[in-house]
RNA sequence: GGCCCGGUGGUCAAGCGGUUAAGACACCGCCCUUUCACGGCGGUAACACGAGUUCGAUUCUCGUCCGGGUCACCA
């Protein structure tokens, strides 16, 4: 066979030589160590959690090597194409602080000077590796039906083949005759382009991986779609393809693509390419809440599997950053203890710490994070980071906080900016309900007593209290003229002497500060009392304090 | 089914032949405290199972079991 007519027949079009992409794409001029990662999403128009874990990972091992980070944009699928797919996952990166050095920025924009990054404009490329494979006899033209090869995989399995797939003597079209080829073009058959694989039965293959250490497995033995019918070419092909060209060193990818790493291995090989390293990681999991069993976050079942899911619940992008490096890094925790003030991206990020078995994914955790992650922003912080929020999501809370910007902060910065500042929020979407009473319009009042105590005592303490209150009260007067109120009632402002001798009393200050509580907010638990009841000011302390009276 | 990868408390995880088997979240109790939260202290709870190697296995080997992945002209 006459490989070089083969090839020119199967493509007329190519100009270039691979030898010109060599100079088109030189090798990177970078550090001694710097490494050259990328995320290879297909725009599918959803950014899934596991995504955002590796674009996390391409990035942090570019950058803290010196190196570069790519988003690369996977089309060649066009049945799973989407309208502003690759819009979802450059909005899915950046809405966590993800940003890459090299590749897509936007719809249709770009930049970077090793792409295009976009696989579908590529095609000259492949096409042009594609045409030298045919040349050196590693690559074949195959007209099969997809009715064919299922016919042959029916077959296959008849006969009990634990091998089932496109080689060794199923592959009828390996050894067609050139004239062959050329009738079967002439008559309009459409081709694929096969790789002529050269493994052995019982060959195998190793490679060092990044994460998981040393893995073995059978070569690859299949006559590989290297490109389909349309001219695009399949995932394994584009992989061999960009990632010379893009000079990429490091290839993080979930470990799903551990089995077809032969397959890339035989490609590399055949197109004489150096291997990247490669990273596989873990997945991302939780437990069906049907059968009880670990399984993949699903797009289909699981809100949480997209990244819009924790914008649109209003976690900060710092706690969902913070939480994927817990379960990518082991160490991170330690790391941030130590180092509490600290930009996450100094975090010196290990490949050898992550994880190499799958994890579940603790919403709970995420929570207990996120608290802490807001506890120490600034009052101003929070505000801006709210109202962003909300001017999405809950347009009556962005009205709430933007009428009066300077009332928000006030009650925003309640116990907070201080060493000890609360941890109650976890999400933007809290908010609303954790302040609501600050708000006539979402003040609920709740008119029921606790247990202990009676409707005359309640009655008593308001009566008592509303003589006394003063707005203007620093916190020490206030709490104190509270503690006066207690004895002549029956309760004492000591709680350790209630405690001691709890059947002397009605109940302790606690109880007193309680009814007070409940009457201005409608709730039991709050931040402190005095500072929310100067916010509030006297006329709305005293007209809840009245409605109260006059529903107890 | 073949081939891969995994298996330490409920969850995330340290550990790399000898440890009282860390820590974090969650849970429980106590302290602090005007409630809650914070903080402090303490507690419940784990090496999947069986052989082997060894003076000694969570750690090494093999087998079993369990979980996950993969076997497309999808990525």
């Amino acid at each position: 066979m006459d490989y070089e007519k083969l090839a020119a027949l199967l493509f007329p079009d190519v100009t270039k030589t691979p030898e010109d992409f060599e100079a088109i794409y030189p090798p990177r001029n970078l550090p001694e160590g710097a490494r050259v990662t990328r995320f290879a999403p297909s725009p599918t128009g959803y950014m899934h959690i596991g995504g955002l874990f590796q674009a996390i990972t391409d990035c942090f091992v570019a950058h803290q090597t010196g190196g570069v980070a790519m988003l690369r944009i996977e089309d060649t699928d066009k049945k799973r194409e989407v309208v502003n797919g690759v819009k979802a996952i450059v909005d899915g990166c950046t809405a966590f602080g993800v940003n890459f050095d090299e590749g897509a920025t936007g719809e249709g924009t770009e930049q970077g000077a090793y792409g295009p990054y976009t696989q579908s404009q590529r095609v000259e490329i492949y096409h042009t590796v594609a045409k030298s494979l045919v040349q050196k006899g590693f690559a074949y033209p195959c007209f099969c039906s997809p009715e064919d090869i299922a016919a042959m995989k029916e077959r296959q399995e008849a006969e009990g083949a634990q091998i089932t797939g496109y080689f060794g003597k199923w592959a009828k079209c390996r050894e067609l005759t050139y004239e062959e080829i050329e009738q079967n073009i002439k008559d309009g058959k459409s081709w694929m382009l096969r790789l002529r694989s050269l493994g052995k039965e019982d060959g195998r293959v190793s490679f060092d991986d990044m994460i998981k250490g040393k893995i073995e497995l059978p070569e690859n033995l299949r006559d590989e779609v290297l490109l389909k019918t349309d001219g695009v070419p399949t995932y394994h092909f584009a992989h061999a393809c960009d990632d010379h060209f893009m000079r990429t060193t490091h290839v993080v990818r979930g470990e799903e693509w551990i089995s077809s790493v032969p397959t890339h291995i035989a490609l590399f090989r055949a197109c004489g390419y150096k291997m990247p390293k490669y990273c596989h990681t873990a997945q991302v999991m939780k437990i069906d809440e049907e059968d009880g069993t670990k399984r993949k976050l699903s797009k289909r079942k699981d809100p949480e599997a997209a990244v819009s899911y924790f914008v649109e619940n209003g976690f900060p992008k710092e706690s969902v950053v913070e939480y994927l490096l817990t379960l990518l890094n082991s160490g991170f925790e330690d790391w941030r203890r130590a180092n509490p003030k600290e930009d996450v991206n100094n975090y010196p990020f290990n490949l050898k710490k992550m994880s190499v078995s799958g994890c579940l994914f603790d919403l709970v955790k995420l929570t207990d994070v996120s608290k802490g992650v807001i506890s120490v922003m600034s009052a101003d912080t929070v505000y801006e980071r709210v109202v962003e929020w909300a001017k999405e999501f809950d347009t009556e809370l962005y009205d709430l906080f933007t009428a009066d910007e300077a009332y928000a902060k006030a009650i925003i910065n309640i116990d907070r900016e201080n060493p000890k500042p609360r941890k109650d929020i976890a999400k933007w979407d809290e908010v609303k309900d954790f302040f609501s009473y600050f708000f006539d319009s979402l003040f609920v009042p709740c008119y029921e007593l606790p247990a202990n105590i009676k409707a005359e005592d309640a009655k008593a303490i308001l009566n008592a209290y509303m003589a006394v209150y003063d707005a203007d009260d620093e916190k020490d007067v206030w709490f104190g003229k509270i503690k006066d109120l207690c004895e002549p009632l029956g309760f004492t402002p000591n709680v350790k002497e209630y405690k001691k001798n709890p059947e002397a009393f009605k109940g302790h200050v606690g109880d007193v500060s309680g009814v007070i509580r409940l009457a201005v907010t409608g709730r039991m638990n709050t931040p402190d009392l005095c500072t929310i009841m100067q916010l509030l000011g006297k006329e709305k302390v005293f007209d809840r304090m009245t409605a109260f009276l006059n529903n107890i």
